[in-house]
DNA sequence: TTCGCTTAGTTATACGTATTATTAAAGCAA
DNA sequence: TTGCTTTAATAATACGTATAACTAAGCGAA
């Protein structure tokens, strides 16, 4: 008797008794035919070179053995992953999903998905996403820097990795394929500004981030006041988040002299820790303190915070239209091109 | 004079003028040494067969000319992608992000990625992802199926794809390299419930979804109703969101005969649509009607809605820990296990 | 008959990496 | 000198797919 060792195949060792899954090779056995006209049977609608009998054997088998083409080997092949990668600071805040959500609503009827990654706003997880993206896990990115600037991301368009910037402001063209989309952060800001003045604030502040969109906010926030012979009141805290918000409110609350009767966040997530921390010190808003946010988030709506509306689904949304159009053979070709969007004020009960 | 057509490698036409990325060929060729030997050297901590200095002189042209690896040939290679995939009803819920973070805090260290994908709790988009993760895109997933059942997840395992599902309740050990982690519904919901009755409550509605962990919540509550000799009031509604919330809470409302004095949501973004709803009724909660939820989404506290806390990111986190344990060679072997986690009743104002 | 065309495929190669097997050269002992 | 070991690598192969290039058989027309 011979010791025939019927070894099942690929055994690496690593993965206990799975089954492999079956290839183009195994269904070629099993059809009497080439892994080549496999190939070409389930890539193309019409195969002049296969009869129709081949044709239906291949694809039955096919389905018999329940085959999946191996994305990984095709990504190879076709130097594409399919994916877009969405670089974003942190999917807890909720104007993200959204975005994430306007992505996928166009990614997907196109056959990308998605991936995300978040940096937290700290330099080096932007530096890591970079690092990360240059070994081609992705073909297309759409993301949110707080720090890298055009030359630290240049290094994406050079090797053919188109990226959408969620920007806060107009960007010029520029030579490579980096286009952005953005709503007027400063112009929103200082029509919100605007409107917390003509209800008749006079002491109002501003909460601040360190980093992302809030700077150029605070410009907007900063030109009205000025223009109307108010002092711009900046207070600043680390993030994005209720933390934050509420920190500031506190310090705010805690400084001598007159306190504001009004203030700004730079973003919801900002202005709702700020809310908080204001009714946890026993003031009533707005008949104490008016606030207003930024973003309007979907919670911004049941807490009746005054806020600016960003389109985060139809952001992301067009993003993903703009990177499929790059990625289209024979698509668009740079400058990149910058793309607005309007902002819409929310007024709620909070102002 | 020759014509020495220079042209730029692997010019495949597709990418206009995209330099390649370099490849473990070129800094061979740079080095004056084998690709064999730059795989070695940039893999391996110690090469006994590469010496100090042709191992530096390799790392240094693999950094001069800026050399990634190239991350799908690696996954075909190694039959390993270093993702997880996340499959979840709908990221814009505010209960995911927070579960999305818990994995990424356990992944990212052990070096995998985060890839989300979104089912909207429909059965076609939840097969959809079976045959997606069919396609070795991901190494283990961490799901919320709505209808899907064992029998249609077991293909995963038998893949070699570990999975772990977010359950309602607990699982009885299995063949397969399925796990679940949960929280026991039931009993959350029961005890919420016994909170409302001893609140004094006597008509309690609970709202519901068609699909999804709404099934457990309901047993806990009718259950309870029923011991304390009160009849349980279901109201149904399609999905986990505040438009079906709204949607029920009217419904409720329009009744005839007497208003239920508590609604039981059986998530927190279904509660949140049934406190609009009822505030834009005019009725003042709780004075006029409870609300209960359940999840403990992050607004849930800014709204002072009474819920029971699920802890998500421990809950993501212990799903990614199995993930990576059962990965590791010579890691978890089957049985899946069922691992529970503690719930806690958050107890505010809106009952 | 010979040429050319169609049919029905097949063969060969490449994508970039990891790894196993192999080897050429040098050094040293018997 | 022969044989053996060590050093420093290289060559070959495989992963699964897509595709360009090729071919063998059969048939009709010139």
């Amino acid at each position: 008797m011979a010791t025939s060792t019927t070894r099942t195949k690929r055994g690496k060792g690593r993965d206990k008794a799975a089954p492999a899954r079956p290839t183009q090779k195994d269904i070629a056995l099993a059809a009497g035919v080439s892994q080549a006209a496999v190939s070409l049977v389930l890539n193309k609608a019409e195969t002049p070179s296969v009869p129709p009998a081949t044709r239906t054997r291949i694809l039955e088998v096919a389905e018999g053995l329940g085959y999946r083409p191996n994305h990984p080997a095709r990504m190879l092949r076709s130097a594409r992953t399919m994916t877009f990668a969405c670089v974003i600071p942190d999917i807890t805040n909720p104007f993200y999903p959204g975005l994430v959500r306007g992505l996928q609503a166009v990614a997907a009827p196109a056959g990308y998905d998605v991936l995300i990654f978040d940096t937290d706003g700290r330099p080096e997880r932007e530096a890591r996403a970079i690092d990360w993206l240059l070994q081609g896990r992705a073909d297309g990115v759409v993301a949110t820097f707080f720090h890298l600037r055009a030359p630290q991301l240049a290094v994406l368009a050079r090797k053919g990795i188109p990226l959408v910037r969620l920007e806060s402001q107009h960007k010029p063209d520029g030579p490579l394929a980096i286009d952005s989309v953005y709503i007027d952060n400063a112009e929103a800001a200082a029509e919100m500004t605007r409107l917390l003045i003509a209800r008749g604030h006079r002491r109002i502040a501003m909460i601040q981030a360190e980093f992302g969109p809030s700077q150029r906010r605070a410009q907007g926030y900063g030109a009205v006041m000025r223009e109307a012979g108010l002092t711009p009141d900046f207070i600043t805290d680390s993030a994005y988040s209720e933390e934050s918000g509420a920190r500031a409110m506190k310090r705010l609350l805690e400084r001598k002299g007159e306190r504001p009767t009004a203030v700004f966040g730079a973003s919801d997530v900002l202005a709702l820790g700020a809310m908080e921390a204001a009714r946890s010190a026993g003031l009533s808003i707005p008949g104490d303190i008016a606030i207003a946010g930024f973003d309007d988030i979907p919670v911004a709506k049941l807490l009746g915070l005054t806020t600016v509306r960003q389109p985060e689904f139809d952001l992301g949304a067009l993003a993903a239209e703009t990177l499929v159009r790059r990625l289209q053979p024979g698509g668009l070709e740079p400058p990149g091109k910058s793309h607005e969007l309007k902002f819409e004020i929310m007024k709620r009960s909070s102002v």
